[in-house]
DNA sequence: TCGATCATGTAATTGGTTACATGATTGC
DNA sequence: GCAATCATGTAACCAATTACATGATCGA
């Protein structure tokens, strides 16, 4: 999903400024994505050329004057269609995965620590993750809260995933064990 | 992982072209990263200013001369360090999470339908996937082959993730259904 | 008085992709 | 005779980030 359909998105409900929008999605949107200003108003700019929104200026004293954006029956149209469309395939990218491809260059202590740690810092995540469940509760449409629903349960396959990498790490084709697997 | 690392990692086994590096990772990591010649030379030339690696030029008469990278010491001492780094957190970004976000703008017959499109693609890649099974059991060593058993991990949890969505899509609030359910 | 919040924007940089340019050799 | 393989590279472009620039007002 590219900006102009996720900003479009937020535009279906309210009028915003583009300072507004960077806060709205900083808020429900920080889990998979973060927009800067850079590619904000410069997108905004852009969209209102292409009729997808409209601005409306309101002149202020101290700050900068605020650019009230609204989207256009084109804009609609052209959002509920950016919804509809196929969605690109999704790779699993993970880090990890790129890490794991090369342990084989690691000592077998350096590979444990290095997927133990990563194990560690994605159950801090789901940890954080869980500690706003109220937040979202109270402000998340139905939708958004399967959102939320699929991102507890992604980690939580990510966790037991790696841990299962972990265990097969432990299984190492190891001399000694298979001597202490003899002696036992 | 950048591509510095990347690159690195290959030349670890092997002293190769760049032309052969990107038939190296087209093959056992097309899974996970495309690299194109765009990106390659430039970046074995800035390496090799580094002192990262060295190359040797191979004369040839039709085609451009072949230039074969060396890793150096310094080179293999940047790529173990970088394998043990911190990895970075990694975000799940589905590019499915981000349509769900926005399904109260659907009716529920299309997002009964894109969801269950987007799962038909996963499926599909899954069942991909499990069609090279052979040719990796051949020629991945023991932490490429956990790399490929975690990526079959990972598409069907997420295949299972994105049924619970669907699930959870059917059981709309819907009167027609409370009527329904009253009913019968 | 100091930091946060409001509010806009640009410039430099990053890290890539795609398309273009060249051209011999080998196998079908 | 035509496509694939070998082999290099550049130029244009894209989508984004980060850092920079400006400046008032309000609450602790």
């Amino acid at each position: 999903m590219d900006i102009q359909s996720i900003l479009l998105g937020f535009l279906m409900r309210n009028s915003m400024t583009g300072y507004d929008l960077k806060k709205a999605f900083s808020i429900s949107f920080a889990f998979f994505s973060g927009l800067s200003y850079g590619s904000i108003y410069p997108a905004l700019r852009k969209m209102e050329k292409n009729g997808l929104i409209t601005k409306q200026v309101e002149i202020q004293d101290g700050a900068p004057n605020r650019k009230v954006y609204t989207i256009t029956e084109t804009g609609r149209t052209e959002f509920l269609n950016s919804l509809k469309s196929p969605l690109s395939p999704e790779q699993p990218k993970s880090t990890f995965l790129m890490r794991l491809f090369f342990f084989g260059h690691l000592s077998p202590q350096d590979r444990k620590s290095v997927a133990q740690k990563h194990l560690g810092a994605i159950k801090q995540m789901q940890a954080q993750l869980q500690s706003v469940q109220p937040q979202v509760a109270a402000h998340a449409d139905r939708f958004q809260y399967l959102c939320y629903e699929f991102g507890l349960r992604s980690l939580s396959d990510l966790a037991r995933n790696l841990s299962q990498v972990i265990d097969a790490l432990e299984e190492e084709p190891n001399v000694q064990n298979q001597f202490e697997k003899i002696q036992t």
